[in-house]
DNA sequence: CTGAAAGCGCTAACAG
DNA sequence: CTGTTAGCGCTTTCAG
């Protein structure tokens, strides 16, 4: 069906070798004849089968992404960005969607790396071992997760926390509630370390309300505990959580920022939609998907040496102030409160 | 680096083609060889390389995807629906977001073409002609667009849009607007054609307020436009738009669904958590990325024949009430009105 | 600078 | 039931 080099190049009246050499690597080539291959190419609308070619320079042009569920609008935008990267060096890329489930995580990857030249995986849960144990034999870079050796992507949570803090300090708030993320999550238990720091440094009181699935739900069932532990304000371990928890608030009739102020993570599109407005920790997401394309292809094109093994690219975030801290919870001129 | 068939050969005491048999055709082979075959390359970690044998057989046992963006939760869900199914059938999915752009589109599509077995596009843009073109010579499944004689799976837009009409009509409305999308939207298009056909049968008014881009903003300029119009209630042409609208609703202090009704269409998660929380149609996404994969697999195992080219799944949405179109607005016994 | 030959890892005839 | 042979489409020595 499609044209095979070699249909290339008895319409050019050569080998086909000098057709891969024309097409690969022009400047070893007679400047006629490349051109004749040239035409002859376009005229057949040939494009080499990357299969074949990877088959013998040991590269697929392909790359894998793996990460654990698309319903999580964090996860869409790193996907983009990976897309955008890939594209503009012309590799392709595999999807696989975990669905949150660390086991099934192992097995796919284990699938894909046969036929890609490396991987990008987003795996908030899956095993550190088995981690290491893959990237031993594969190119790997993890997103927002750090295992000894294999280089990563990650996020600054922890000076977005101290953004966070800050912010709600100057508010006047003294006591803040953490709403923290899955028990196994790196990124909830950095997040933890950094507020706890942050509030040590501010003098200000944290609470730790537990951990909590990162969704809507997770929000709604943390919101009353949240309430009760006192605090006037209360950071979530995500955006979507957030936002839980302002459903739950609302349904009880407890105003925010009035009553309680609300900080979330990631700025995810949904915040800037949900009422009130939510503030929270912009996370380059995107970026974060480009920069892991960059760093996974310049392993693959250079593997092994220390320069890049143990790379990591950190990434600061960006506290985006919206209604959900507003003006009207600004607590400083407030001597009833502690 | 990894192992090769040869390698599980050798341990195994039997050739290169004993172990291709004993692992794809188990039936074929010798139990014992095929004990011996299985052990070796459980020992050595094999795994047929997918790339080769696409080689030889002509398939890879991959597949395309094409979405135009995913920071619309639409298509995520698309997506996940198609990993689920591509991997119980243990094909690997090739995902291509094409930013929106219906030119890159077709230049990924042929990009992609050569290492898949078929394609599946969502492509709300794409031109008819181009679409036919590339349909001719690769196997396609379209999602949510018809085009002739390309196997399709799409949504019911009439039969969805008859329930939201006839749902604010059993309330009292008597003039509904329409909030359209891109002008060039195949999806707009029925929906507004369901959209009239049902008002016409319903005997009530519908006011077409123009289109809009298929976002929140899109919502957002919309608003004051469908507010006046006079209409008592909205219908946008999906959930983020719907979702804009109420924003700029509430930004304006007309109050959702005392004032005006609202009612979206796709059923994104964001619509349970809007304030008020979204009536809408629920498009069954997911299930239409399954039923692509299913269709397109059996292009490929059978192509050509007439039971496929040209068949279609279509879908059928199911009304959500919710909160936007709420009891308060109940117009039935309101005799001020209309 | 170009062609011929070899072979990547695998499967599909074809013998045995 | 199993081994041998050939070759998928491509790149890469190796000669010329």
């Amino acid at each position: 069906m499609a044209a095979t080099i070699r249909d290339v190049a008895r319409l050019a009246g050569v080998s086909a070798s000098t057709v891969s050499r024309a097409l690969s690597m022009p400047g070893v080539v007679n400047a006629t004849t490349r051109a004749r291959v040239q035409a002859a190419a376009e005229q057949l609308g040939y494009a080499p089968n990357k299969a074949a070619r990877g088959l013998i320079t040991g590269r697929t042009g392909n790359i894998g992404l793996v990460v654990p569920d698309l319903a999580n609008p964090f996860f869409p935008s790193v996907v983009k960005g990976v897309q955008a990267r890939a594209r503009m060096h012309d590799v392709a890329v595999f999807l696989a969607d975990t669905d949150e489930d660390a086991a099934a995580e192992v097995g796919l990857v284990l699938a894909l790396a046969k036929q890609v030249d490396g991987l990008i995986l987003c795996s908030p849960r899956a095993d550190e071992d088995e981690l290491a144990a893959i990237a031993a034999d594969t190119n790997v870079v993890l997103v927002n997760r750090l295992v000894e050796g294999v280089p990563a992507v990650t996020f600054d949570n922890e000076g977005g926390m101290r953004q966070a803090i800050a912010h709600l300090v100057a508010l006047g708030h003294r006591k803040i509630a953490w709403v923290g993320g899955p028990k196994t999550s790196w990124s909830s238990a950095h997040r933890s370390i950094g507020l706890y720091a942050a509030a040590h440094d501010h003098g200000v009181k944290l609470v730790d309300v537990g951990h909590f699935a990162p969704t809507y739900e997770g929000g709604m069932a943390a919101a009353d505990q949240a309430v009760a532990s006192g605090a006037t304000a209360v950071v979530a371990y995500n955006d979507l959580v957030a936002i839980g928890l302002l459903a739950r608030l609302h349904a009880r009739g407890i105003t925010v920022p009035d009553d309680l102020s609300v900080v979330g993570i990631d700025d995810i599109a949904m915040s800037r939609m949900s009422r009130p407005a939510l503030t929270t920790v912009r996370l380059p997401k995107q970026r974060a998907g480009e920069i892991a394309v960059e760093l996974l292809l310049a392993m693959i094109d250079d593997p092994d040496p220390d320069t890049i093994i143990g790379t990591r690219g950190t990434l600061h975030g960006e506290l985006m102030v919206r209604d959900s801290t507003g003006l009207a919870a600004d607590r400083t001129s407030d001597p009833a409160r502690p």
